[in-house]
DNA sequence: ATTAATACCTAAGATTATTATGCATAAGAA
DNA sequence: TTCTTATGCATAATAATCTTAGGTATTAAT
């Protein structure tokens, strides 16, 4: 979307935090076992019902990245004339994807002492 | 602590997220009244039992941060000689907690739904 | 015929955290 | 008593990650 003028919208974004970005490409793959880039962040859009904003320019580096580090395999589609580009967990990809969701569980339990009225101390 | 060797120790760090940093200062802040820097990361230690670090090289900056955007009061004390640097919440300071919690909230619950093991979708 | 949607991409910049220092005092262990 | 750990502040270099802002190209919709 090539914005030049762009009064009305409003981005519902709650900004990523850090390191999210990685989990949630890694949970869509879990899911449906293989997507591509823009699917993801049409995907996300959906489920989040606009919550969260998967930005292209996060995206396909990131993408690139696990790709590189040997976490996600690539396939090359050709449909309606307009290449797609499928991604994969690889078995590397499928442990980090355990790690990465236990990880995010734990700072999520964390976090959540935090959010309490009182977190008890003292 | 000046570690020039450091074999055994292990870091139990699961890193922060981005963002959230800020949010636990207001947090600790906010049921506190008062607190200083080297008291926060002590502090954070205790309640997430070493789950949590806070870097002092994040947490001074944001504190700094903090202060120059009107959100912090600071009052500086000396105690054994030491110097310690009190900070408290300013109005604006406990408008922005709120937000900033809420934030926290909401993220928390839509990363929530990746979690689960089939987010419904399709 | 123009715009929106689909589908990929990268570069510049901002933000934020880590790592690695530094200084200084007080308390505790060797 | 000397050395280390704990307390308490601070900053600079680096790394990681995200946003913003472009860019190209095809297809669908208005």
């Amino acid at each position: 979307m090539h914005k030049k003028i762009m009064y009305i919208y409003h981005m519902a974004n709650s900004k990523l935090y850090k390191g999210s970005l990685v989990t949630i490409i890694l949970k869509l793959l879990n899911e449906s076992e293989k997507m591509y880039g823009y699917e993801m962040t049409q995907k996300v859009k959906e489920i989040t019902k606009g919550e969260l904003n998967i930005t292209e320019g996060a995206l396909y580096p990131a993408l690139h990245k696990l790709e590189a580090e040997g976490l996600l395999d690539v396939e090359v589609k050709k449909v309606d004339n307009r290449l797609r580009k499928y991604y994969k967990l690889t078995e590397k990809g499928n442990k980090e994807t355990v790690s990465k969701l236990e990880e995010l569980k734990d700072y999520i339990k964390t976090m959540e002492t935090f959010m309490s009225p009182k977190f008890s101390l003292e």
